[in-house]
DNA sequence: CTACCTGCAAAGACTTTGCACGTGT
DNA sequence: ACACGTGCAAAGTCTTTGCAGGTAG
């Protein structure tokens, strides 16, 4: 009522559909359910929470389709770039769709609750004061660069 | 030969012993091993590295504990602040020994060869830059907070 | 002597995989 | 038609836990 609600989601759909057309890969009823009820997801979803969604957005009582397609869809939503993989170190991945909060953006949880909230600055001191703000205390952080080394690409150069 | 060996292993050990006989943790047998092996550590290791290294340590051919040994044990070294709990999103969590190379600090790993390279620099911008200048290409990052957020707070404050 | 620690084995949690059947294109 | 997607169940990882016997303080 009083928040924003989603906007344009078919317009995101439609979207969607096109990137996966263009990838090759099939539009499918539990795909398309699957993207919706992400969309219906604020935040970064573990693929439970995802699947859990899916049942309410088809207002259905049985799952509209199985954990493990969940699995095998979001995997395929990562390469494609639709959603970015976040990990909070508390064992279990969360899937968040990109563009809905701009491109690239990083998170507070909350170790007691696990409530998650977003934030938009990526300066990382800048981001620590913003944690500050809205009142969460011993927080710490972490920060991990991933890439492929020098090593590496000379070994694939090689195999070439 | 080339490289600085650890220095003051002894030295650092026996203020490890002392922190466990503060906390009323016992000093064992194996807990020393574990502790050997994470020297023996060059950076962020899994249980099943350090595990292996209890083996080297005390050149045996058999493991030197547990593996449930080492998960419990590192745990304690996590909430004594002896060592870091790192996670690249590989699905295994790694453990540092912090003190070695300064405290809290993070790491750039190859996501082809697993190899780990530490950071020191804090900067975000600055440590990217880091990870280009060892010739990583393809370079993403993560960053997540965490704390306790104001809700939480309250609910504690609360129950007391 | 007592509380804590350990090894062993089993269970748990999340995720991946194999396979036969179904379905987009 | 045929490759790709799906459900189901089983297996795979990493990690945690229960318990009986052992040991530090």
């Amino acid at each position: 009522m009083g928040k924003k609600e989603e906007v344009s989601s078919p317009h995101q759909l439609h979207e969607w559909v096109q990137d996966l057309k263009k990838s090759a890969l099939r539009v499918t009823a539990p795909r398309m359910t699957i993207l919706k009820a992400m969309l219906d997801c604020h935040g970064p979803s573990t693929v439970e929470e995802i699947h859990l969604r899916t049942k309410r957005v088809n207002k259905l009582t049985k799952d509209a389709c199985d954990l493990a397609t969940v699995y095998r869809f979001v995997s395929h939503l990562e390469k494609l770039r639709i959603v970015q993989r976040c990990e909070f170190g508390d064992g279990m991945a969360r899937y968040e769709l990109l563009g809905q909060h701009g491109h690239h953006h990083h998170h507070v949880i909350c170790r007691s609750c696990q409530r998650i909230e977003i934030l938009k600055d990526c300066e990382i001191k800048e981001m620590s004061r913003f944690a500050e703000k809205r009142g969460f205390v011993q927080i710490s952080h972490s920060l991990e660069f991933s890439g492929i080394c020098l090593g590496c690409q000379k070994n694939a150069r090689s195999r070439a």
